[in-house]
DNA sequence: TTTCTTTATTTGAATCGTTCAAAAAAAGGA
DNA sequence: TCCTTTTTTTGAACGATTCAAATAAAGAAA
């Protein structure tokens, strides 16, 4: 499963006015292509495309597509690493098994842009409401395993692997 | 500011079927006299009462007081530490200014538990949902600083020291 | 195309928050 | 008071991320 760059990547790249470099584009499909990816995660995918590459660079992608609004960064494993996402502008939530930390995107109930509208927020002008639904994924809730694999958070997903 | 331990915590602890220690009491008392703190607040503050505390034994209670649900662990700030908090059971959510790292309680507009209904989970069964609202805090807001002590998750927020 | 300047990447070390593991100490029932 | 279990201390380790200096690549200009 090596995927060539795709066009869409590169263009949205220099759209941001960022420099076009391979790791960017590699790092943008590899998040594109396994939403709720970690830069270890990404790493490792970029790695096979691109031989060699360093995890700063990595880690430097990630943070200049992050600010340029290519990419979105979700804190959502307990004392884990931060997930990427290329979702960014649909203000959608994320919902995180707490035994095999499997993550899937949810639409909110309430409607677009649900919680967004603070009761009384002291005057912060808020720009994001980021919402994390906590609980047992399907299978993991049929499997009704006490704490088996309970994953503590370290490392990826095992389901991501 | 030292403050004495108290009895509420005592309660508390043992109610929660977990043996009375000072130091469990002292991290419990810390946290509710400050909430939204990190594990080196905590030890900070425990440590005035409790000289030679620990920071495993700080790490060690507030993973017990969490679990037992006498503490709500929280995890707002981008790559930073977690931080703790003694409102538990209401549901309510979160708001960090992104310059300075303020967190103030926000409780939802929608509603009691607004957003658990997530529209359409896959089958999860959720049992938390997290909402942590991000941007300026009225102070920062009203600086306009583009980026000047832009604190970037290290350490604790200013404003708590 | 070639050169030049700016911006990215590599390299390697360091930091922070947190956890692991073994020995010593304290809690609380008998 | 004794004894067993649970906590705490002690000290090392780890993963995720960042810092800093040297090198390499991008892309505008000649």
């Amino acid at each position: 499963m090596i995927e060539s760059p795709r066009p869409d990547s590169v263009l949205l790249i220099r759209d941001a006015a960022l420099r076009v470099t391979r790791q960017r584009v590699a790092v943008l499909d590899a998040v594109g292509a396994n939403p709720h990816t970690s830069a270890a995660t990404v790493l490792a995918r970029v790695s096979v495309v691109l031989p060699g590459v360093s995890h700063q660079a990595v880690y430097d992608c990630l943070s200049d597509l992050t600010n340029a609004g290519l990419l979105r960064r979700i804190l959502v494993v307990e004392g884990g690493a931060a997930l990427y996402e290329t979702r960014t502008r649909d203000n959608h939530h994320h919902c995180v098994c707490r035994a095999c930390g499997m993550v899937v995107d949810v639409d909110c109930a309430v409607g677009f842009a649900p919680c967004l509208e603070a009761s009384d927020a002291f005057g912060f002008v808020i720009d994001e409401a980021e919402v994390t639904y906590r609980g047992l994924c399907a299978g993991c809730a049929a499997a009704k395993t006490p704490a088996p694999s309970v994953q503590t958070s370290k490392g990826d997903p095992e389901w991501l692997k």
